[in-house]
DNA sequence: TATAGTGTTATAGTTATATATAACACATAA
DNA sequence: TTATGTGTTATATATAACTATAACACTATA
């Protein structure tokens, strides 16, 4: 059982930005936020660590978490409150089997050897025309 | 039955960048042509369009083509011939029962109602922690 | 040889991205 | 009220990405 109380904080683990794989770091940020939200590890009522405990732990300035944050307010994700801190609004976590299947998916391209930047290139193409 | 012979020049049918999507136009070059490459719609001997024909199909400079081109030609993807053209050299084209799994696949995920932009997140999430 | 079609290189300028640094504004609790 | 923790704004600088434009180099063919 989860002893938090529901709107107590929990402590996101977040990764250095890669700076040489061609994506802007404030897209990477804004991507491992909306991730740890997709995956319900951050729920609504959640606030997010500090922006100069962020600026540490993605290795990026200020001024780059704040553009990568500001962006997810913008697509109703997160809200923020001067002096107070950034919070998660939306609900976009996805159901548990769903994950479940696409890890086993992801379990089966794997095993045929391939490589995650073609499969992601694959499911684009894929995906667009069906 | 295909009626064009081994080397002749396909007319690969490439789609404008997206210039506001936060991924550098030169990125999304290289990704339209390696996915023609990895379906099997470019094959090794195929000649790309001339560089000039590029500009127009992706609606950028030909510097940024010419960028892209190089990092493939970099990871051995394609070659080039001053005064005659740029070639696909090598083979990474996927077999098309695994293209056949992965549709069945996508088609699972959209009846669920997710975007294709969740879903790359939840791929590389899942992919990085098996 | 001349011409057209191809890739290649170069220059200059613009915009986007990212940094470092500092100051400011608001909220909460001692 | 004061101090601390939070978000916010601003300025200056550096680098990467992108564009426009032009010239150059090589190949193939008429």
């Amino acid at each position: 059982m989860d002893d938090m109380s529901n709107n107590e904080r929990r402590r996101p683990k977040f990764k250095k930005v890669d700076k040489h794989s061609g994506i802007p770091a404030y897209v990477q940020v804004m991507n491992q936020v909306k991730t740890e939200i997709i995956l319900g590890r951050l729920v609504p009522g959640d606030q997010l660590p500090p922006v100069r405990e962020l600026e540490t732990m993605f290795d990026v300035n200020v001024n780059t978490i704040l553009k990568a944050l500001d962006r997810l307010k913008s697509e109703g994700v997160l809200s923020s409150e001067q002096g107070v801190g950034y919070f998660v609004t939306s609900n976009i976590a996805i159901e548990s089997p769903i994950i479940d299947e696409l890890r086993g998916f992801v379990r089966k391209i794997k095993d045929v050897g391939l490589d995650l930047y073609t499969i992601i290139l694959l499911i684009e193409e894929v995906w667009k025309n069906e």
